[in-house]
DNA sequence: TGTACATCAGTGAACGCGCGTTCACTGATGTAC
DNA sequence: TGTACATCAGTGAACGCGCGTTCACTGATGTAC
């Protein structure tokens, strides 16, 4: 990990920080300090500490967006769909806890003063594709959006059960019985 | 609303507050501004910030504890109980959604600063309740902690929905479908 | 090969600002006699 | 009924602190000739 650029050096530090205490408690010394660098240095990097969190969440949050819309483009009904989102969410949750994690957070706590709402939101993909699989009789009609939460919650909610260990291990290894649950849910 | 006691008024001027912009985004200023007294005069009710902040969440967090518990000593099977329980929370959420809303947004920004686990903690007795229907019998046995995260999630993502305004009107008046959606994760 | 120059990550010192908090004080209210 | 005193929510001014950020500067690296 030291032959990473100091860019992304900082991007892991931050993130895991964040993570860790919560994004408003972490300070550019702290973060300058993980890096094993001077705060003033961050500025080379960073315009501020604002593009640094914005655009940690945006590149995050917007691959997340792309590869989820990949999942949802799946041949074939709703549930091989449904079954490869599912799985894709899991993945990328066992791929980079941190990452995963840090978007968590950053719903709650950082959302309101970030304004993404592109075709890439993971939320709108899913609901699109929810409806469609209503709309094709692959599932039963009900409000798309309610029912696209409940997915979202079966996995998320575990996701933070790990995040703060009243869960072990990663979504990867409970991937079948997460997908088994959504099935139920949309069933 | 006028003749709440001051500090009433506070507490609910701070949730609203910090429910709309993120706890560490509100200032003591804010809220005296809000209550339409000045900062100095919060210390005549509540001894810091923290104090505040702290005895909102517990306050809260410990009621609902006790509402959840009392729905889970529901007479009958399990699916009996997990009905109140579900039901519960979903009344919880339409009677002060503010309040709701504070607890969710603090589950993620203060939990690790605010350190109760008490028999009152409505995650541990969701998760009690889970693991002893599973010991009855009531339901399958599987990993007790996996799917109560999974019930919170299906009633916990609407409600953050609801929060950040995906979806409209309150739990209350989805809970028929949230409960079959809780029935169908636990079966 | 050597010299001059450009680039740029990184530094130390310092800044202005808003924060939580303290403090001496005010003024209304209630109680004692 | 009037007077003296205690209580306490609320105030204005001020505090120290840590924050994000700026700035002139350093020193290593690469390029031109």
């Amino acid at each position: 990990m030291q032959d990473l650029s100091t860019r992304d050096r900082i991007m892991r530090a931050a993130m895991r920080l964040f993570v860790a205490h919560g994004i408003d408690a972490v300070s550019l010394r702290d973060i300058a300090d993980a890096v094993g660098i001077k705060a003033p240095s961050l500025y080379a990097h960073f315009r501020s500490r604002d593009a640094l969190v914005q655009e940690m969440f945006q590149t995050g949050y917007a691959a997340y967006g792309r590869r989820l819309a990949a999942a949802a483009a799946t041949e074939g009904r709703f549930p091989a769909k449904l079954d490869a989102m599912v799985r894709t969410v899991c993945r990328l949750q066992a791929e980079d806890d941190i990452l995963f994690g840090f978007l968590l957070l950053t719903q709650h706590a950082g959302l309101r003063s970030i304004p993404i709402e592109e075709a890439d939101n993971p939320v709108r993909i899913l609901c699109d594709a929810v409806a469609a699989g209503m709309a094709a009789g692959d599932i039963p009609p009900r409000d798309p959006v309610l029912i696209a939460a409940a997915v979202m919650g079966v996995i998320l909610q575990p996701a933070t059960f790990l995040l703060y260990g009243r869960l072990a291990g990663n979504l990867s290894a409970m991937q079948d019985q997460i997908v088994a649950l959504a099935m139920r849910v949309v069933s």
